[in-house]
DNA sequence: CTTGACCCTGAAATCGATTTCATTTACGCT
DNA sequence: AGCGTAAATGAAATCGATTTCAGGGTCAAG
C-alpha cells in the first residue's frame, strides 16, 4: 500500500511535508495542492499503526463491559459510541464476562496496543489500574463506580428505595431484595435502598445475593418461594435477574397483583413481558454519553481533581 | 515504561535476544533465564503497536456488526469470542447500526490498525472489500453472506419453508410475510422460502419489506392489520421485527389461537414472550464461533478455494 | 544595505519491536 | 589436530508515521 513516501516523490515533496498537510500544519497553497492530489491518486490512508507508535497515543478508545447480552449494556455502548464517533474516536468493545481474569487481559491489550482511553464498568472495585494511569491513560468508570478515577453512575441507593416504596404503596409488605454479587458497591447500594424502605427493618432474611444474571435471578427467586413464609413482593436489582425472577414466578402461576415485583432498570424487550412489574428505568444510553464526555475531556487535557457523576434515575 | 531495549541492557544481553525469548526461538537456557528475570523485574509488556507495525499485522481481530442491540448478533459475538481468545486473538466489536457510511469508516479502521482479519455481517452485499483483500486481510461473511469470501449462514430457504409450513399445518391460510430490507440476499431468501410453503402463490400482496428492527415490524405488521382482508397469521424474518409485530397484535387484542405468527430466529428473552409464537431457533452462538475457526484457518495460512458453510437451523 | 523576525521546508532522529545477515561458538567426526 | 556443520548471538536495517532542528527565504524596520 501507499506510504507517506510514496506521496511524499509523486508530489515531489519531503515525506514531513505530506505529514504536515494531513496535520493542518502550515504548508504553502501550492505544495498543499500537490500533495493532496498525489495521496488521492495513490488512494493513500495514513497507517495508524505508525502513527500510534510515534504518538504512543491511538485514536481508539476502549469500552469493557461485563455482560454484551445485558441490553442495558448494550444501550450503553451506544451512548458511548456515539459521543466518541462525533468527536473522531473509535469505539472498541470487549466483553468480560464478568471474569476478572479476561478483564485483566484486555486491559493489558488496552495499555500494549496504546489506546487513547478506557471506559470501565469493572468487574469488581479491586482492579488494577495502576499500568494505565502510569501512562497517562484516562479511565472513567460507568455503572460501578471505582476509588480514584472518574466515575458517571446512577443514584444506586436512591434507585432501591423508590422501587421499594412503590411496592410498599402498593400494599405489600414482606419485601424481598435480589441484589447483585456480595461486596460489589453497586449491588450493595440497591440493596440499601431497599433496606430504607422496606418497613420491617429485620428483614435481612429476605435478602439474596445473586449473579446479576438470569440464571441466577431465578435460582434466588426460588430460593425465597420456598421460605416457610414466602415473601409477598420483591424488588430486584437488575433486569436480567427480574427476568429470571419473573421465570420462576410464572413457573409457579404467580402473577402480578398477587406478587409484587419491581426491577431496576427496563425489562429488556418490555413489550413483550407481564403487565404489573414496576419499573425503574435506568437511563443506560445517556450513561454512556456521559462517560465519554468525560473521558473525551481528559484526553483533551483536562485535569480537574476527580469527578463524579450521578444520573437520576429516569429515561 | 520499560522497552525491550531496557530489558536487555539489565539482562546483559542484545534486543534481538529478549524479542527471541518472547518469541521462543532458540536461546541458550542461561540467557533465557536472566532475560525473564529481567523482564519481571521490570513488569515488562512487549508494545504491540511497535510488533504490528514491524510485522504488518496485529492480534486482533474486527467483528463487525449492524445492531448491537439485537440479542442474535451478541450471541454471536459470544461465539466468535470464546473460540478467538483460544487461539490468542483478541476481538474489537464494531456497531455499524445498518449505516453502510459507519461501516466503510470501520473497515478504514481495520485497514489502517494492520488488524489480522474480519469477520463481517455487512450492511448490503456490495460492500468494498478491495482494502483488506489487497492487503490479504482474510474477511469472512457471517449471517449475510457476500460475494468472492467464505460465508458462514443458516439455510435461509429452509427456515422460511419451514416457519411457514408449520403455520399452514396450525391450519392457517392466508398468510403474510414481513422480511428485510428489499435486495437485501438474507431478506429475499427468506421470503423465498415462505413463497414456497405458502399455498396462495398469488400472495405477494402480503409481503412487506421492513428493516429488521422492531419498530418496522410493528408499521408492517400494523399495515397488513389494516388491508381490507388482513391475513390470518404472519411470517416474520427476524427475531426484532418478530417483537414489532406481536406488540402490534397485542395492541389489537390479537393473540395466539386467533392469529399465527412465526419468528424466524429466538425471540429475545423468550421467557417473557406469549404463548403459541412459532421459533426457528437460530443457532447464533454457533455461526459466530464456526466463522471465527474459519478466520483462524485462513490466518494460519490455509488458502483453499472460498468456502461456505450452511448450518441447520437449530440450536 | 543590514539585521532580525518569522514562516516554510527537508534531513534525520525517533517510537519499540522483529528479522536479516554476518559472526562467533560449540561440537562431532575423521 | 583439523575440518565442517549447526546453533546461538548481536549489529543494524526495517516497518511508516511524527517531530525536532537547522537552514533558506521573504519581508519590514532601522
Amino acid at each position: 500500500m501507499a506510504t507517506i513516501y510514496d506521496v511524499a516523490a509523486l508530489a515531489g515533496v519531503s515525506p514531513a511535508t505530506v505529514s504536515r498537510v494531513f496535520n493542518g500544519i502550515a504548508v504553502s497553497a501550492v505544495r498543499s495542492e500537490r500533495v493532496r492530489a498525489a495521496a488521492e491518486r495513490l488512494s493513500f490512508t495514513p497507517n495508524r499503526t505508525a502513527r500510534t507508535l510515534r504518538k504512543q497515543s491511538s485514536e481508539v478508545i476502549a469500552l469493557i463491559i461485563p455482560d454484551i447480552e445485558n441490553p442495558f449494556f448494550t444501550a450503553l455502548a451506544r451512548g458511548v459510541e456515539d459521543v466518541a464517533q462525533a468527536s473522531g474516536y473509535s469505539v472498541v468493545l470487549c466483553n468480560t464476562d464478568e471474569d476478572a481474569e479476561k478483564e485483566a487481559r484486555y486491559l493489558d491489550v488496552v495499555v500494549s496496543e496504546n489506546m487513547a482511553g478506557i471506559i470501565l464498568a469493572a468487574t469488581s472495585d479491586h482492579v488494577d489500574l495502576t499500568d494505565l494511569t502510569r501512562r497517562g491513560r484516562p479511565v472513567v468508570a460507568v455503572d460501578r463506580s471505582l476509588p480514584d478515577v472518574d466515575t458517571v453512575t446512577v443514584d444506586n441507593v436512591a434507585g432501591g428505595r423508590d422501587a421499594t416504596q412503590s411496592l410498599v404503596a402498593q400494599g405489600f409488605r414482606r419485601i424481598a431484595c435480589i441484589t447483585g454479587p456480595c461486596g460489589g458497591p453497586t449491588a450493595e447500594a440497591r440493596a440499601d435502598g431497599w433496606r430504607e424502605a422496606v418497613i420491617d427493618s429485620s428483614s435481612d432474611r429476605y435478602l439474596r445475593h445473586a449473579d446479576f444474571r438470569v440464571e441466577g435471578g431465578h435460582a434466588a427467586m426460588v430460593n425465597l418461594l420456598n421460605l416457610p413464609e414466602p415473601p409477598d413482593a420483591v424488588f430486584v436489582a437488575n433486569n436480567l435477574m427480574a427476568v429470571g425472577a419473573l421465570r420462576a414466578l410464572i413457573e409457579r402461576g404467580l402473577t402480578a397483583p398477587v406478587i409484587g415485583i419491581a426491577s431496576f432498570g427496563d425489562l429488556p424487550f418490555a413489550t413483550l413481558s407481564p403487565r404489573g412489574v414496576t419499573v425503574i428505568p435506568l437511563p443506560a444510553r445517556r450513561l454512556g454519553e456521559a462517560a465519554a464526555r468525560l473521558l473525551i475531556e481528559r484526553l483533551r487535557g483536562d485535569d480537574q481533581p476527580r469527578r463524579t457523576i450521578m444520573l437520576e434515575n429516569h429515561s
